[in-house]
DNA sequence: CTACGACATCTTGCATGCAAAAATGTCATC
DNA sequence: GATGACATTTTTGCATGCAAGATGTCGTAG
């Protein structure tokens, strides 16, 4: 009887959720590989659960593109082409460029000092080298960005699409000289958000998640010897 | 035994999906008003399905934000504020100036004729006042713009948020006036494109997208004197 | 007349059942 | 050894069943 979700966080929230996110986690994570065949019956012996709520589970997963529905042909992760994955972070690039360019014009001082105190924070990580860390301290920084712009509809939109990359962002950050650069980047982009120019600072983040992307797609290459 | 989507394209097709489609297209286009509860088992009637299907059409339109569930409580059609649609239009304003920055510096001769045919077009459904004709061009001349960024990820994304406006947009545009304004500020998006300069073509589509916003605010407020 | 609570009804969430399509395996033939 | 027809197994797509939670009704107490 025993399953991973059984003492899990609220009886109230449906299986189908809990499903759904567990699987995101995994997928995202980069623990259920693209490709991985999803096998119905399998994955609701895993749960403890009957198909019905994975078959929900996996139709929504479907919608936000985390995998991919053949019909009558089982579903698997998404697998994405190169080519895709580097549409992705220039989409991203773009987004993270227009929010900071919003966040710099509409940051409350609150606000401001939050960011501030999480760039500060980072440096310790950066010369410790904690990899996890430093991937929590980025995704923190960047959603303070989102919020900021006091809109939203559009940090949703960022959070999502952002957090479809993370899979691969992870495996681009194991790189300690990245994590250097990193920083550096965020510095440049706090600089100019104090001086209060928002063109500068989508610029400058644009600039910031192509280099990651570059940083990406050399290490895919290296990785994928064709 | 008839139900509406007896005949419907294709046998392949997902009973689900084909249910998912249906319903998107109701929502968007207004039919089905924000708020209005959706019945599991009176929509499974009404498709002559089972409720299964229509529970996984269901959880999939909450995934693309245009329905709400509330666990255990039912499914209703999205109800948003309008500070949430002033946000989802000022989202829409930023990915369109972003999208047409991007294809006024990527697009191939033949997509910038294309455009160009499409908008020349335009001139005699705004004589004619067609206000249908306009809504199915305007639609045709975005997506054209956002295939132009050669990103299909992007594009994707922008086809998806912008019809999630569909139903407010059409409402906006029943007005005569706006319907010349819109096609004269097209004009200018046009022309920063002829000349190769995203940035103002990105400004002028910006601008463009908040005065429908503005427009749009304006018939909201006069027809909900509170 | 309002507030409260027991009871009845409706709806949802999930499990299970079944038919059809797809995948897989078997075996004969070339 | 490769190929293809056919039988078997597996898996999906959908229908149905049932229990638990939500909602509505009505009677009673205050």
């Amino acid at each position: 009887m025993t399953n991973e979700l059984e003492d899990a966080a609220d009886d109230r929230e449906l299986l189908s959720d809990r499903i759904r996110n567990a699987l995101a986690d995994e997928i995202a994570t980069g623990r259920l590989e693209a490709g991985a065949a999803l096998d119905e019956q399998h994955l609701a012996d895993r749960f403890g659960a009957s198909r019905t709520p994975v078959r929900e589970a996996l139709r929504q997963l479907a919608v936000s593109g985390l995998v991919e529905v053949r019909p009558r042909r089982g579903v698997v992760v998404a697998r994405m082409t190169p080519e895709r994955i580097m549409e992705m972070f220039e989409t991203v690039a773009e987004i993270e460029a227009l929010c900071v360019r919003l966040a710099t014009y509409r940051m409350t001082p609150l606000e401001r000092s939050h960011l501030i105190e999480l760039h500060d924070a980072s440096e310790a990580i950066v010369r410790k080298g904690d990899f996890d860390a430093y991937d929590a301290f980025n995704r923190a920084f960047h959603e303070a960005i989102y919020r900021a712009t006091h809109n939203s509809f559009l940090a949703e939109q960022a959070i999502a699409i952002h957090s479809r990359l993370t899979a691969f962002r992870r495996a681009q950050l194991r790189q300690h000289e990245r994590l250097d650069r990193s920083r550096a980047e965020h510095e440049a982009i706090m600089q100019a958000i104090a001086e209060g120019d928002g063109e500068l600072a989508s610029r400058r983040m644009r600039a910031h998640m192509l280099n990651a992307a570059t940083a990406l797609r050399r290490f895919i290459e290296a990785s994928k010897p064709v």
